[in-house]
DNA sequence: ATTATATGAAACCAGATGGTTCTATGTCAA
DNA sequence: TTGACATAGAACCATCTGGTTTCATATAAT
């Protein structure tokens, strides 16, 4: 596992259990050890989690003294970000049609 | 397969061939055999991808005559944008706080 | 020095995923 | 009504994924 650029971030976020520890990196830095606390999973799991976000440079882990220390990297979300603009303006679309239908309902139901 | 909510946005944008039939349904409506003339794989590969989106309602079919027109239902991106959100503090924080070093390493330089 | 702690890494496994081919069904056109 | 077209669905397959257990190694503490 681990190999350099097999994940990228659209499949690194794909995971409810990756999603849960980028959201416990988000408060502070922390350990294998202690990210492995909040699960119901072993230590090894949350470590190959770990690498995929690694991986696709969403955390970066730096050793200090036995324990690994593990940090957040926001950076790549914003590929996530430039990907789904793209989008919005077709939901905005979407929202302003409703919103002119429901006012004009609202404007025929005053008459 | 095509459970209901089996599959979520997260997943469901996670693959390469799904995110562009997505972009492909961005543009206009389209059969089942028209997206897959742009890609490189069978109608029935296209036909899964397109029922896991449906699954997570970023896209719905209806038949007209013998084809299956699908088209785009971008709503459920928005939970995609909201879990960004939380995150673009963050990314915002480490832009503003590069800008607090170099703006002060350029002070310094000018000492 | 010995022991406990924290991680790394390998081997293994079941189920999911992404693709295929083949067959069946419904619709349009001649 | 016959044939071509568009899709549906089943069966199958290889690989990936997300988990496990086990063993090894490095550091900390007594």
């Amino acid at each position: 596992m681990s190999a350099a650029e097999k994940y990228d971030v659209f499949q690194a976020i794909a995971d409810p259990t990756r999603r849960e520890v980028l959201h416990l990196l988000a408060a502070k830095e922390r350990s294998i050890a202690e990210i492995t606390s909040h699960f119901n999973m072993s230590r090894t799991a949350i470590a190959k989690h770990l690498h995929v976000l690694a991986d696709a440079e969403l955390v970066s882990g730096t050793k200090v003294g036995r324990e690994k220390i593990y940090s957040l990297q926001p950076e790549p979300l914003t590929e996530l970000k430039q990907w789904l603009s793209f989008y919005e303006q077709f939901w905005n679309n979407k929202l302003t049609k409703l919103k002119y239908v429901v006012e004009n309902q609202f404007e025929k139901d005053k008459e």
